[in-house]
DNA sequence: TTGAAAGCGATACCAT
DNA sequence: ATGGTATCGCTTTCAA
């Protein structure tokens, strides 16, 4: 029996069999380089030794290669898999990196500078999409400065990074211009947060100008050019937070809404699971949505088809197909940093209709 | 101006500053190793000389540590984010892995035997999740071999790894007595595949036997001892396959079952996503469920609820917290290998009822 | 085909 | 608080 004190490596095997590293390596990375008879000898007694194969950090270290992509969020890891827009468009993310056979690895955002910086750095990757991402984050310069491919999505501050995402402002017009066209101008707005995470209640017009997410920007623009545009001063328009992106939580600040004197003839949500809180708020009133209330969403994400919820549809999956691609596919340095603009459309279902007198 | 031909490294920089590299080394790894002066002269310039920070595949090879864990599938990366089941799966694994700052690694696996294998070894994490994954499956034995810690969930054949799952026998057979209880005794089967993903239709008791998947065993087991105590003969029961663990699969195929002479009066569905298509396909034909005929699922994801469906709830995201620490709690070596197996519970909601006369 | 030598880029340990 | 040295485990020329 050998020594088991120190793991096997390619070095072991090699001695093992009589052969140099490179035949061993061989064995493994480039079946072709060596007869057949010889590489049966070869993992036959990597077997017996128990060598568990190449080390991967060690082949990715020597090839400058990780075989995966790093997708970073603000929110928790959780998160990405509890918000249907996110899983969408995650999944259209691993449709193609699964056809290139390259791994996708969620990285966590822990809540210290230097905690997320070093999360960064310590990330094997061959590039990173970023998503959700404030504009100003401290972990983007580091990330930057690892000098890979990157690409955003929906947050786009830099025009030095490639893009992909809608116009905010003008898929969010169409949803308050349904509303105005259908006489609505008591309309009241639903966001996730406005100032930080967590807190809930009515944003003043001070917190919304200073929300550091462009994407949130983009949609209460757009509603406030329609809305005054139908001679609405956006002061007197409730811009509600639900505190979280949740049922729940949106059913729960719907109150704030609902039960008060002059109810809102309409309620615009920036997210189609924040409308289908209110869509239950609603229902625990006896309002019927279309009927009592008009409310509208934007995303469509698949609970809205059957909710039968009035909505924005915006192109998650190919959003996320079109990030990994740009990500994947090498561009030649000349080229101008590719942006991408997805169409979106309003699609109009039940949950809106003509103000009721 | 240097030339900036060769990237800069840590060397570049502690040239530049004039210290050795493990100052350098330092700066970023362990702050408090050198004064803060030093430390902020050293990142000044790198920043200036473009280096990117301490490689994280160098990094990691030296260290010995990936920070992140992987994730394996059998089926396609995107179908990990299509199904509600996996999601709340994944969703349990996150939360933990986030909790610990550790990456989740999502690694496709590609078809053929070779490249499969190759994936698994490239794979830069310090332990694996399977999930899903058939009980002889090449890549396992390329797992195992590389000496990490490892955890199963759902199919578990091997003593030897760690495992968290469910009864899934006796949780089956909870929804097949609730069906026979009620009266039922002409009912029906609804699986996603059996023999080969895709091929959808009814298959024969010979083909359920060769099935390689567990959890369809414990399931069809449950169903099949329950259904034989009442008398009945399982030759009879229709076990139809979707093909595909979708809405609208399921629907599709549920034609077998609904357009024939005789009809089932119930369907037991293996999921709820299979058992969700049957309803839209009951619905197409008018058939009110509960009350025209009854279908029961499988997990209890967070559309059955709203669908009033019967179902079996299994704790999804537990099992994704508790296999998280499975592989991120180390154990000591002498212990038992870790078995956890979750409670389960018959849901009963508006889906099945008494049978028609 | 096979092998020798030269790194890939960083960190740990032990002095200083 | 700093620096020298050894090493992590592999792949890649290039020559034999």
């Amino acid at each position: 029996m050998e020594p088991r004190t120190t793991r096997a490596t390619l070095q072991t095997v090699a001695d093992e069999v009589g052969v140099s590293r490179t035949t061993v390596s061989n064995a493994y990375s480039r079946p072709d380089q060596l007869n057949s008879a010889l590489r049966e000898r070869i993992l036959e007694a990597a077997r017996r030794l128990g060598y568990p194969g190449p080390d991967a950090a060690a082949r990715s270290l020597r090839r400058g290669r990780a075989g995966a992509i790093g997708l970073v969020f603000t929110e928790t890891l959780s998160y990405a898999f509890a918000d249907p827009y996110s899983v969408g468009f995650l999944r259209g993310v691993a449709e193609v990196a699964e056809s290139s056979g390259t791994g996708l690895l969620l990285i966590p955002m822990p809540p210290g500078t230097d905690e997320a910086e070093t999360a960064m750095r310590d990330a094997v990757v061959d590039g990173f999409c970023l998503y959700c991402m404030p504009v100003r984050h401290p972990a983007k310069k580091v990330i930057q400065a690892r000098g890979l491919p990157v690409v955003t999505t929906d947050e786009n501050d830099d025009p030095s990074i490639p893009h992909v995402g809608i116009d905010e402002r003008a898929s969010a017009r169409l949803a308050a211009e349904h509303l105005t066209r259908l006489g609505h101008r008591r309309v009241a707005v639903m966001v996730d947060h406005v100032v930080e995470p967590g807190r809930a209640g009515r944003a003043t017009v001070e917190e919304q100008r200073d929300s550091e997410c462009a994407v949130l920007h983009g949609r209460l623009g757009g509603y406030r050019e329609v809305l005054e545009e139908a001679g609405v001063d956006w002061a007197n328009v409730p811009v509600v937070a639900a505190g979280r992106n949740s049922r729940p939580a949106a059913a729960a600040a719907a109150a704030h809404l609902l039960d008060v004197a002059d109810r809102p003839t309409a309620v615009l949500a920036t997210g189609d699971v924040l409308a289908l809180g209110v869509l239950d708020a609603c229902e625990q009133r006896g309002l019927v949505p279309g009927r009592d209330i008009s409310v509208a969403g934007f995303d469509d994400v698949p609970e809205a088809a059957r909710a039968r919820l009035t909505t924005v549809r915006q192109p998650m999956g190919e959003k996320g197909r079109r990030a990994a691609r740009l990500l994947l596919d090498p561009r030649d340095p000349g080229e101008a940093v590719p942006r991408v603009q997805l169409p979106t459309e309003l699609v109009v279902r039940a949950t809106t209709g003509p103000v009721p007198r």
